[in-house]
Order: structure tokens, then sequence, then C-alpha cells
DNA sequence: CTCTGTGCAAACTCTTTGCACTACC
DNA sequence: GGTAGTGCAAAGAGTTTGCACAGAG
């Protein structure tokens, strides 16, 4: 499932949540519903920024606790394209990530070169899954 | 320039370091010969381990500014297919790196379909670099 | 001889863990 | 009410930094 910019109501947040058999509590809603809120790429600092004005009792141990069990129901996927910490995104499926060196921003990026590559083999070995990681300067950035 | 697991003089070693106008001590030395010799991805920790019976009195932090100038100089190539620590190694040229999670080593992956990807643009955004990481059970774990 | 490189220890960042308290269901 | 989740603080891993000493050119 893949969520866009577009509000997403606290209903259908607790509908997935519940969907994946994951005890609702009022940090993983406003977890979950940043990260639906941005549609970016935030590391569990910056989400945990995010929500300590709306929910000031809030730790970072379990914001990262709660992005583990995401994580382990799908709910979330981690990528590493800085290599000094992880950011977290509701999107899902297949997709790769590119980073602009001068903002910073990550953009997603979706490419027809890997289709199919996951469950076939490279030189021997079974691909499970795959990260395409892109550096450069975005669009934005470009232009100025 | 790639080197492969054959064993590499110590006069090729020096020669390569005076070219990049690298000043050339024994702990450089060591660390360039160990990436060679195992012509692996290893890690700071791990190059550190296997300099240190040759040459005891070394420390882990020479080994990380040694690393980080080799990186600036292009001798070495900085991987994070793990997310909890890098790894480096000796060919610099464009390639991808496959993972298994069975037995944690890390294989070189050639593949066409990223082949003049670089200084190409993507959705608009100029690439200057890439990095695929594959993950999945490698050629010798699938056997048994 | 000078200036850069090194070892050591301490600091720093990101992430995980242990434990008593809290709050879902 | 029982079990799982949480906050806090402390620990842990990987990496970086500051400084006095050592060694390359």
């Amino acid at each position: 499932m893949v969520i866009d910019s577009i509000p997403i109501s606290m209903e259908k947040i607790l509908q997935i949540l519940k969907e994946k058999g994951i005890r609702v509590t009022h940090q993983r809603l406003a977890v979950y519903k940043v990260l639906c809120k941005e549609n970016n790429h935030l590391t569990a600092e910056e989400i945990y920024e995010q929500i300590k004005p709306d929910n000031p009792v809030v730790s970072l141990a379990t914001v990262y606790t709660i992005l583990d069990i995401f994580k382990g129901k799908g709910l979330v996927n981690e990528i590493r394209i800085h290599f000094d910490k992880s950011c977290f995104e509701t999107r899902v499926d297949q997709h790769h990530h590119f980073s602009c060196k001068q903002c910073g921003l990550i953009f997603d990026v979706d490419m027809k070169f890997c289709q199919g590559l996951k469950n076939k083999e490279v030189q021997g070995h079974a691909i499970e899954s795959m990260q395409g990681y892109f550096y450069g300067t975005c669009r934005r950035c470009r232009k100025s």
C-alpha cells in the first residue's frame, strides 16, 4: 500500500495497524501519521521531533522500538542512503532512492532496470531484495 | 585499477601510494596490503585485527584516518551494504554488491543494467554515482 | 629539522537494552 | 487484571577528535 502526501485520517491508520495485528497506542499512531503526512524519508530523530509537540511525553527509544515493529510487520521500509543514519518511509514496494548532495533531500526512484530482478539470480546468488542508491544533484538544485 | 587476490609486492604498493601523493608509512602500507591480499570487503576493525600481528603498535583510529585518506585519493571504495558498519575495498570502478544473509560474505556484482547510468539523469536528477546492494543467499550457501 | 602521521583516550552519534511504571484490550 | 508498551537512563557499537610524541622526507 502506498500512501501519498495527502492527509490520512486517524481512522485509516487505526485500521491499518489493527489489520497488521499491531497493538494501538498513542505513540504508534503518531509515528505512522508523521511518516504518512510527510511522505518523506525521515530519521528516527526527525520523527521524534515532529511528534513531540503533540505528544510531549515521548521517548526516542520508543520511536526506535515502534519503527522496528513496523518494519517487521512490513508497514515501513528502512533505507540507508546516508551512511550515518537510517531513514524510514511508508512506501514498501520495490523502488530505489536518489540523494541530493546539495540539499540532502531523498527522492524515490522508479526504474525499469531492476524490475523482475527479485527472486532471480546474479552470478549464482539468489536475490531476495535489492536497494539502488543514486547520488548527485537533484532537479531543483540543478536549476540554481 | 583492480588488484586481484594474487599477492601484491611491497614495491608495487609503494609506487601506488607515491603516485597518488600519499606519504608512505608502515601503517599505510600495511592497510593497503591487507585490502589487496584479501580482495575482500573488510571493515576498519577487521583491517586493524589483520595488521596487528605484523605491527603490534597500531591503533584503530589510525586505520580510520588512513582509510579516509585513501578514499579521498580514490584508492579505496567504501560500501555500506550492512547497515551497521562500513566495508572497504580496493576495487574502485563501477560495480555493485551482493550480501549473503546466511554466511554474511559480500560478493562483487557486475551488471549491465546500470552501465551508462553515471552522468545520466533519472526523473530530472543528475546522477554522479550509484550503489546497488543485493541481498539473498549466495551460491555456496544455496548448495547446503 | 620540520611538518605530517600516529597512538591513546576521550568524545560523539546513532541505536539498543534493562527495568520499573503505564495503559491497552 | 494481565500482558505488552513506554520512558528514562545507561550501555553499546562504530567512528571521530584533540593532543603530545614519533617518524618520514
